[in-house]
DNA sequence: AGTCTATGTTAAAAAATTGTAAATTACTCA
DNA sequence: TGAGTAATTTACAATTTTTTAACATAGACT
């Protein structure tokens, strides 16, 4: 289930590491963290990241000659580089965009600020966060682009509503969704249906799948458990 | 079931503080408001939200003031604090970092953006709608989002009065409820019943658990003890 | 002790909720 | 357009929860 995405830090300063990957961490990135440019260049390697941000100034190798290094390893051809840098510091950004960086974080840093560009950065080159199209729970396995589901190894077809449901259900197992939480988020707000037709199409699920995975809470809800 | 989170908004201008109470109480939230500096302290001392809005152009007091102040009272550590500010003010974008803000949000404001925004901040901290989704107490843990009741680790069935009355009880341990206090939020005000209901009540939760949790305090209610 | 009141206990009635099969209607796609 | 599938409704059945009612008990007070 961990196909996060992967973003590696460079600085050399221990809080500004810190503030980065809390900040991303709590945007549900995975964080890697690196204080020089050595250590970089063998992490990325190796974790392959979606995203490394580099601190210009650091003792050893600096964060452009780091990039450009990154830059010759094939395996990283398609990760994104970006610069953090002091907001004066016009020269790195020239220097900065032919050693191949992607864009341009200036300190100092705002959360909501690098956030939002991370998240455009990524999705400038197509990596969203929601990769994860196939959710897998023991025996059943859905495929929601595919709108194909798998039930011990065999095929199950599931008509729209039905499999809507189930990902709904199956999005959060254990949890408890009320009927109005369900009407709200398969339905809409703004259809009415009648009172059994969320029983049916239950039923519907229990009958593809085996009885025990969707529990009804009486008075409350269904639930899905594995 | 009063666990919402409680935000307090500060504004001189009462439109302003119209329009963010309706869009967060529209959200669920519990909006509490202020319309200066030191009302606004007072407030926060007392109600301890889990976040605060803050203009920063304010009379009296500004918002970097009275937030450099809130950032001096222990009990508001884990608060959040926002600024609310013209798009242009870059000086006090610099100032309120300093003074102890977490976030920044521009007017105009635009519904949507605030909301996000806000819960990006709260989920950032850890405070969710449903951060006591979970009550642990001693051999009994209450899941309140799964609707599922462990006891010594075996899962024990509550219908749904049951659980609403057992999560009313042990959400101030100790405490006495009266037996009016228990219709009122497990039954509702308009709903009438006769007399025995509660005790029956009471005694499915005795019988589910065991007998010493629930106490009588004869004349005056029930109250859970561990 | 006797009485009075508040609460405990139990079983059964009543109410609410959900399950099911079959019929009906709506939709889709060739 | 029309066959075939999906979605919804209907009408009951089945189940579970909630309430009532009738009686028991415990403690307080005179």
């Amino acid at each position: 289930m961990n196909d996060n995405i992967k973003i590696l830090v460079v600085d050399d300063e221990e809080d500004i590491l810190e503030f980065l990957s809390y900040n991303l961490r709590a945007e549900g990135y995975d964080v890697i963290v690196a204080d020089n440019g050595i250590l970089a260049i063998e992490l990325a390697k190796q974790e392959k990241p979606s995203l490394i941000i580099l601190d210009v100034q650091m003792p050893d190798m600096d964060g452009i000659t780091t990039c450009e290094k990154i830059r010759e390893i094939p395996s990283l051809k398609e990760t994104v580089v970006t610069f953090l840098t002091a907001r004066s510091e016009d020269y790195s950004q020239i220097a900065g965009f032919e050693a191949g960086a992607d864009d341009y974080i200036t300190k100092p840093i705002r959360p909501k600020v690098l956030v939002s560009r991370v998240k455009a950065l990524l999705k400038r080159r197509g990596i969203t966060q929601d990769t994860n199209s196939i959710i897998e729970l023991g025996d059943i396995v859905i495929d929601k682009e595919k709108h194909l589901t798998t039930y011990k190894g065999q095929e199950v077809i599931f008509a729209k509503k039905e499999f809507k449901l189930l990902k709904l259900l199956i999005s959060k197992p254990g949890k408890v969704f009320t009927r109005e939480e369900i009407l709200e988020k398969v339905w809409g707000t703004d259809i009415i249906v009648g009172d059994r037709t969320i029983d049916v199409h239950i039923r519907k699920l229990r009958e593809k799948l085996a009885d025990h995975y969707v529990k009804t809470v009486k008075g409350v809800g269904y639930k899905f458990e594995y």
